[in-house]
DNA sequence: CTGTTAGCGCCTTCAC
DNA sequence: GTGAAGGCGCTAACAG
């Protein structure tokens, strides 16, 4: 486990260490011969530079973290696939930690990144850690958000229209079932849920339509509350006649509840906060909210990017993505 | 972004930096009284230690690091969040890097965790970066192959009984349905699709039955891959009566080829290598073969941690795990 | 064009 | 029980 030290190399090639770094940075003036030699050296030994010896050094790690609740939800890998492509072709290595939705373990990663200290953290947060954020922001590191954000941080931030998206579903609900229609929100700690929960209500007020508390169910983002949630909804005397789940693990829970307890899948029409896989193998009464996970990741590696290049301070920069509701066919 | 040391600690608390990174590694004695006080300016100047620092004096980093095909396939992610479990339960980080099933980018990701000196690799190899795996493990770096392994190369490995569960499927499917079924194969480069074919060539030939080269589809893994070949096996003059589909992503992408092409998703019946998200949805006519990432994570992990922890050396360990077929209901 | 040197932040002997 | 000092591997002045 011995590693291979630029000092070896050194040694091996008959020069200096300052040469073979000069080598290996195309920096400096270096002659073509040195370089040739240095290079065969490098090769032979399959020397691989010590990142930590180097980001000490230079005092840049060119690293960025990101703390994510759930790897497994296909949405925010689509975010994050984005987002290291865009990061990766400014030369910066991304790296994941996943928090399960758990407050705790996320800040331990938000922990782990800067001690790492990764030029930036991306952060889709549970809620749970305002302080932590806070702290990190005074400290003067750079911080996007994403999908979420948390109450009393300024910080750059990427999120979704969810207000206006949910009203436009409600709406649609509304116009097409009258207020009968049942809500799974997300956990009161999330930014996301809130808003959501706002836009209909919002939906219902404009309508003159009271809402009634039986109809909203608060679920946790995951499959198993979404399931849970089924089996409240299906298990009253009088279901509603649809049902607006607010992110696609709890629509796919629903789903799951609809299942086992025997009804077809288009018994009623499910409108989801984001996308299923499974979406267009469904027949006709699921109707979806776009997230467009990519612009998302687009818009929060350049916030990244431009804060990191270009000169640090600015106002906190804050990029609304527009979602799409698209609607059942019937 | 000038960030605090543990000089700044030390003078604050006045005393030394050896005492305060005492107190921060519990080790050696220091006074009850002074412990305190170190602790209190830590808290106070919201001191983070550099990680970087001090991997580079231990020479420990207590990183690991995980190169995957695809992080959108929640199999993958199934597995990756089994292991970082399991090794953060015993202090080290879990760093993920996704190449897109590319080798070119793969290469790039070995290279990055041997730089950050990760303390060993768990690898889904695309199959393209022989060289660069026999290197490292030459150089005496932990290497672990899950799902698949690469020719030429003796490492620790967690793979699947793809053979075994891919002759099972065919079998199943010749008694149903005869010979005329489509298989729908990985990329050659994968150890997975060569030994899921070998399981049906085995099968095929038990049964005495030819293999008609025109009911195999080379796809590669990729949902699109498996809509091209539904396209292709549903326009044939003569469709087979069920499909092969070596993963899961492809078996989505046939589902997507069916509704596509107007049919019914219970038209023919389809076994799939690997779960679906959304298979109990699906009207009974889906067989899937479970492949248990919890239990492959494990023991990924557990191979990890031992030779991390236990003595280095020994013999490669090879763990296979069965997977469970589970035939539709009709 | 190349070598010498100092030091990034931390841990770890070795003194006291 | 605590401090002083050296060095992990590397890069960036500064000499030559």
């Amino acid at each position: 486990m011995q590693s291979i030290t630029i000092k070896d190399v050194a040694r091996e090639a008959g020069v200096s260490t300052a040469t073979v770094s000069r080598v290996l940075n195309r920096n400096g003036y270096v002659s073509h011969e040195v370089r040739q030699q240095v290079l065969a050296v490098v090769k032979r030994l399959n020397y691989q530079p010590n990142a930590l010896a180097r980001s000490l050094k230079q005092e840049r790690t060119r690293t960025v973290g990101m703390v994510l609740p759930d790897m497994t939800n296909p949405y925010f890998m689509a975010v994050a696939r984005t987002i290291q492509r865009r990061l990766l072709a400014h030369g910066y290595r991304l790296f994941y930690m996943d928090c399960d939705e758990d407050a705790e373990r996320e800040r331990e990663a938000i922990r782990v990144l800067q001690e790492m200290r990764t030029e930036a953290v991306i952060l889709a947060g549970t809620g749970g850690n305002a302080d932590a954020v806070a702290r990190m922001i005074e400290a003067g590191r750079t911080v996007v958000l994403i999908d979420r954000t948390i109450d009393g941080i300024r910080a750059d931030a990427v999120t979704d229209d969810n207000a206006g998206a949910a009203d436009e579903a409600a709406a649609y609900l509304l116009g097409k079932y009258g207020p009968r229609f049942g809500i799974i929100t997300g956990p009161r700690s999330t930014s996301t849920s809130r808003e959501r929960a706002a836009g209909v209500k919002r939906a219902l007020e404009r309508a003159g339509c009271p809402s009634d508390p039986a109809l909203w169910y608060e679920g946790d983002y995951t499959r198993r509350a979404g399931m849970e949630a089924g089996h409240y909804f299906l298990g009253m005397n009088e279901p509603p006649l649809a049902v607006f789940s607010f992110n696609n693990e709890m629509t796919y829970g629903f789903y799951l509840a609809m299942k086992q307890r025997g009804l077809p899948l288009d018994a009623l029409e499910v409108v989801s906060f984001g996308e299923l896989d499974a979406a267009p193998l469904f027949e006709n009464r699921l109707s979806v909210i776009r997230q467009h996970p990519d612009q998302i990741g687009e818009a929060a590696a350049d916030i990244v990017v431009s804060r990191l290049e270009g000169g640090a301070e600015g106002e906190p920069v804050q990029r609304v993505i527009m979602p799409a509701l698209e609607t059942a066919s019937r």
